[in-house]
DNA sequence: TTGTGTTTTACGACCTCC
DNA sequence: GGAGGTCGTAAAACACAA
């Protein structure tokens, strides 16, 4: 929906974390070079992340193949400014706040300040997130499809959220790229019905429509968006 | 402005796994 | 049984055209 006017809501750079997922202008070396994890920009993420069995509470740096390293601890320090946003105190990957807080949009100043719990029960149905929290969400989901434990308490500390919250909005987001994969799916589908499937990418939609569910969301998420 | 369509939080129902 | 998964959906937030 948003077309290509994205700008408009994240003017000061090209990170969109609406349906097109542009890499952004920082360096997510750390997350993605892992010994033994071959770079998601180049591999699926169904090989490191399936459900169950492997995302599971024990990888973290369980096993150097493993696809959560952990963090530096440089990287886990100099909370950013949180420009009208809460502390985010232990950790901050980037100055990342610094690059959003500079276009705020009008409704911006509570909303910041908003800082989890809020449900529809409450006085108000959902908050928004703000720029810095889902930067940091979408750096994590970047790196790791499914958030262990450690990183979820990790997260929520540091973003001011609920646990249930980062949980909640990892569920959401796998279901959003769901979703995007099912549309590309479906055009290079209707693109196969004019010129033909290459046997490889036909072979791949079929395993992705015929795998079960458990293992379907990690084939969704073939790295379409990197 | 306002109407419309999309995206983003949040939840419930249901399922699977340990 | 509990935790966390997907799926579907509600409603707020948002962008944009008219």
């Amino acid at each position: 929906m948003y077309p290509n006017s994205q700008p408009a809501r994240h003017p000061a750079q090209t990170l969109s974390l609406n349906s097109q997922y542009i890499p952004p202008p920082y360096d997510f070396t750390g997350y993605h070079h892992v010994p033994g994890v071959a770079d998601p920009s180049t591999c699926s993420w169904n090989s490191f992340y399936a459900p169950r069995d492997e995302y599971a509470y024990g990888f973290p740096g369980s096993s150097p193949g493993a696809s959560q390293p952990g963090y530096a601890s440089a990287e886990l320090s100099s909370p950013p400014s949180a420009a009208g946003g809460p502390p985010f105190a232990p950790f901050g990957f980037i100055s990342a706040q610094d690059t959003f807080s500079s276009r705020r949009r009008p409704h911006e100043a509570g909303r910041a300040s908003i800082s989890g719990g809020k449900t529809r029960t409450k006085d108000k149905y959902r908050v928004v997130y703000t720029d810095h929290q889902r930067l940091e969400l979408e750096k994590e989901f970047q790196y790791n499809r499914y958030i262990t434990m450690r990183r979820k308490t990790e997260l929520s500390v540091a973003l001011s959220l609920s646990e249930r919250q980062v949980k909640i909005w990892f569920q959401n987001r796998r279901a959003k790229e769901r979703k995007l994969n099912r549309k590309k799916l479906q055009n290079s589908h209707q693109a196969s019905t004019t010129t033909p499937t290459p046997p490889v990418l036909a072979s791949l939609a079929d395993a992705h429509i015929a795998a079960s569910p458990s293992s379907n969301i990690l084939s969704d998420a073939i790295s379409e968006e990197y």
